[in-house]
DNA sequence: GACCGCTGCGTACTGTCGTACATATGACCT
DNA sequence: AGGTCATATGTACGACAGTACGCAGCGGTC
């Protein structure tokens, strides 16, 4: 890792050749989002978790809220793609209701950081209307990749539905399997 | 208000006997949470939105978290408490039915506060484990609500789909109206 | 009516924050 | 090769945070 063999104990760093910098940031930033929340986003500790000096942050970003936003629009932005491409693929609405169940039940295997990352986007959201923008774009998304298979009520209910069932789960002591997931879905779409 | 003639234009304020002042920082310290989120939420603006002196913050509460705790308790209990007597009186199961797309309705139109205030309770539970008895408790007390008029199942399906639909709703530049509330509820429930 | 202790009040201390800015360095162009 | 300029770096500054603490005044008890 160490280009040059010591000398970095605690003087001067050797300075860096790092392109790609700011986009480093952009994900860091979204780490430490999803690992310490939107609060304890600082400047030096998104330094700390990408391994560059503070006066790194204020070069690259004109703010913190910039910060935010850029991290909060490239979360959703990638959330939303794989959604779509997943209900996208389905042949029918069959394999769609599969598809969200199948979305679904990974959100909630896969661990909590997407979720949290979406309940900081809301919270943040409904402070800042910079990023209202973010979430408008990923509902619209969201719902325009269900009105494939469903009709735009259905989609719309769906949509809330899923959120819900996901919250809640998250939220809860035991979480709904499944088993329960695709009954839920089941009950509604048939 | 000035029980003294003037005398407090910047001079020291009189001493005020004020019994019950802990309760109302804690209805204060709400109110900030709603306002300006939690993570504006300090002890100067308490103190500031309750009009006492800094001083009487850290008398009356061991530590700002503990201010919090008690904040979301009294939320909480407040909110589940209502839907529990909307849902008892309601006698069979149609009318608990509206019951429910009352509840959701007038939390769409009174405005934003409730749903902001579940949200970062929501948020803050996921890091602080002392908050995580309190969003427990209030699942428990809501499907409970519920299972007055439906079954386990069915119950803890429609307490995700409320929080999906309040929840989208108000993220939304065009919120649901009470019939698109009713349509949703509805369709699962018949 | 005297005292005692709970409650109210002001303020100081230490740390961390966002942001600004002067300076250094090396990649790329000519 | 040499110059230029975007990028990288360290540090300073003012604001504001949580918390601690000493003192003041009043209610209730004897």
């Amino acid at each position: 890792m160490s280009r040059s063999t010591t000398a970095h104990s605690a003087g001067r760093r050797p300075r860096r050749h790092d392109p790609g910098r700011r986009d480093r940031l952009i994900d860091a930033a979204l780490g430490v989002i999803a690992e310490h929340g939107v609060a304890a986003t600082t400047h030096r500790e998104i330094a700390r978790a990408a391994d560059v000096p503070l006066g790194s942050m204020t070069y690259h970003f004109a703010s913190l809220d910039e910060i935010l936003a850029e991290a909060f629009t490239r979360h959703a932005d990638a959330v939303a793609t794989v959604f779509d491409q997943r209900l996208r693929a389905a042949p029918d609405r069959e394999s769609a209701i599969e598809a969200v169940i199948a979305v679904i039940s990974d959100q909630l295997l896969g661990g909590e950081r997407d979720l949290i990352l979406a309940v900081e986007l809301y919270l943040a959201a409904a402070r800042k209307p910079a990023l209202r923008a973010v979430t408008q774009a990923w509902m619209q998304r969201s719902r325009r990749a269900l009105e494939y298979h469903f009709d735009p009520t259905t989609a719309r209910e769906v949509d809330a539905l899923i959120e819900g069932l996901v919250l809640h789960s998250a939220l809860s002591t035991e979480p709904m399997t499944p088993e329960q997931i695709r009954h839920a879905i089941h009950r509604y779409l048939n």
